[in-house]
DNA sequence: GTCTATAAAGCGATAGAC
DNA sequence: GTCTATCGCTTTATAGAC
């Protein structure tokens, strides 16, 4: 791929998190990559074009993003306010903590106000939201939100040995649907992204407790 | 409220419901409710004075679904015969049925494959979508959404009476922000409608667990 | 491949008659 | 209150030079 189609598709996958996906104007894109506005039809065609390459990009990076279990954007969230509140209160806290730890750094990624957390989010919100009015898309969503899931599912057995499969797949989506909904609320500016940060964390103790529970 | 300016607002969130917010134009909303643009500019004011009218009465009618009485699934007339609208509410509605079952169907109603459900669901989750990249409505979100969470949390209160405050706030704030990634998940064709509402009923039970245990 | 310039269409909003 | 007609700006998309 040449520099310039990159260039406009990394432009795209901003301009779509500023103004959404209906909210794209070529014109706008055009000064984003900095190319005239033929250059774009010239690579894509037209607009819907755009649109599916640049919702492929967004995509793809953010299977990357999420394959990638380092650091996301170099920084260390501190999330001070853990302190005694999260989970664990119920007993049957595992003793290893590690995978407990990934559990909530994996679900809590998506809530920090950095510029491309912020973007990433966005743009997939924007392609869910989409997907209701266009279809298009519909099957690589479910393929990317069932890997999601899965990961999801796979930390929480690492962290109740003993529950049973189906409760911790079910725990697993409402985790991540529940991810969503939130995300879905910060970015729109219905609450605080901390308070939408200390949700999430509450919800990973309600579940993690109701699988040891079951488990004990 | 005259009949053309209800046309107009039902047409709105039909046309809202196929083609979302930003979808929306107001030549098609023209044809949609049989009136000319004039008129609907001569009632609204301005496109924004329409989405605004066309959110106060979605969220209007969700709150008559509340109050209604009838077996999700359908024992109800469709379309006609709103009028003796119970204006819902937690004091108002029918004290005859227990906490929790007004507590699942409450959270349940919005899981049915009925055309002025999904209607509303829909039209919901694009304001909501649409209210990320133009804050314009966010004010009338927050007062419906802190509206809907307070509901909620009074009918978990009466669930579990000894549960603090803050717990059952946050519960409820929780399973509607579950409710919103699921409804989302569902209508985009992610997750079959029985699934979601599987996950819900599943959610309800978790937290109402927890919030119990902890009385305990 | 990339640009400038412009045609063509879309769309929000208003004027004025009835 | 409701319509027809239209204005003026915005946006998509193409033509043609380099």
């Amino acid at each position: 791929m040449s520099d310039r189609r990159r260039a406009i598709l990394e432009g795209a996958a901003r301009v779509i998190a500023r103004r959404g996906v209906r909210g794209l104007r070529v014109s706008d894109l055009a000064v984003e990559a900095d190319v005239s506005t033929a250059l774009i039809y010239y690579h894509f065609k037209d607009r819907t074009g755009i649109l599916r390459h640049a919702l492929a990009f967004i995509s793809d990076r953010a299977d990357r993003y999420t394959g990638a279990t380092g650091e996301p954007g170099g920084a260390d969230e501190p999330g001070a306010a853990t302190g005694s509140g999260t989970a664990a209160g119920v007993g049957a806290a595992p003793p290893t903590m590690e995978p407990h730890r990934r559990l909530e750094r994996i679900l809590l990624l998506e809530f920090q106000d950095l510029p491309e957390v912020r973007e990433n989010s966005t743009a997939w919100g924007e392609l869910r939201a989409h997907t209701i009015f266009d279809p298009e898309l519909r099957d690589e969503l479910t393929t990317a939100g069932a890997a999601w899931v899965e990961e999801v599912a796979d930390l929480l057995a690492a962290v109740c040995p003993a529950a049973p499969g189906a409760a911790v797949t079910a725990a697993a989506e409402r985790l991540t649907a529940l991810l969503e909904g939130l995300s879905s609320r910060w970015l729109s500016g219905l609450v605080p992204v901390e308070h939408a940060r200390d949700l999430m964390r509450g919800a990973i103790g309600v579940e993690i407790g109701r699988l040891g529970s079951r488990a004990a």
